[in-house]
DNA sequence: TTAGAATAGATCTAACTAGAATTATTCGAT
DNA sequence: ATCGAATAATTCTAGTTAGATCTATTCTAA
């Protein structure tokens, strides 16, 4: 299965590329999805956050309270439900993200972009196509 | 950047369906991984297991400690060099590895196959292509 | 209205991860 | 021959991971 292994090998090199370049400004990759989730849409729950992040709830505790620790965010109870918890950015998290997000797109993107469009249209098509097949 | 999104969605899926299956035998993606290089190849030291695993020196000590305890592999100090550790396969060992190897190899393949190999075959290059992209 | 189910998050356990520091051994150059 | 560098593995630290269990709160049906 020689597309398996170039399947895990493509993931191996984007990944520590990507993780290389977080790791610049003091994030992990969980707590740079964090900001970024957070930045591009709104504040949220931990369950909200959990699902767009793919992070469990038992890890995404940890990973809050690390960035609390950091100021980039913070908790709150909303009054209607004490069950739940918001997380916010701070000001400083805001700042962040608008730091960061935008540079780090533009450092991935530097790589993709030697592939011509066509070939990256087509990779798109068969990766979706290999991903439907492992979702059943 | 939506292939980069496809690329993460795709190999996530695989891992999970990979992991899922592997789950079953007791053991996981990283024990696989050993008794899949040691039994595909021979014994071998700490650093070359690590070198074709992609496993961390720090981290395979630890990983080669839990499947010492399943009684899956030893570990032998060759007498010609004292710094360094051979790890080997016990018999049961290697009965996992027949068992197993095989059948999940064959379990990947099922999906892998529901592209045609004109596709695959396809795949493989621009994969091959992107990765190289992100070694340098 | 109140007991039990459902929900939300936190906590706990076992495992993996990278990377830095440490220990033991071997090699190499003087 | 020996001292310092290089090598091999282990240990340590901080973080992530999944999944199970626990706690608090809210909902719902009798």
């Amino acid at each position: 299965m020689p597309t398996m292994r170039e399947l895990v090998r493509a993931y191996q090199a984007f990944s520590a590329y990507s993780e290389a370049h977080i790791k610049q400004f003091a994030l992990t990759p969980a707590q740079f999805d964090v900001i970024a989730t957070l930045g591009n849409s709104h504040a949220m729950t931990m369950g909200e956050l959990g699902e767009k992040t793919l992070i469990t709830k038992g890890t995404l505790t940890g990973v809050i309270d690390r960035l609390i620790q950091k100021e980039l965010v913070f908790r709150e109870t909303p009054s209607g439900n004490r069950r739940s918890v918001i997380v916010q950015l701070t000001p400083q998290g805001q700042q962040v993200f608008e730091t960061v997000f935008a540079a780090h797109i533009a450092h991935l993107k530097e790589q993709f972009e030697k592939l011509d469009p066509s070939e990256l249209e087509l990779l798109n098509v068969l990766l979706s196509r290999l991903r439907q097949a492992f979702q059943r």
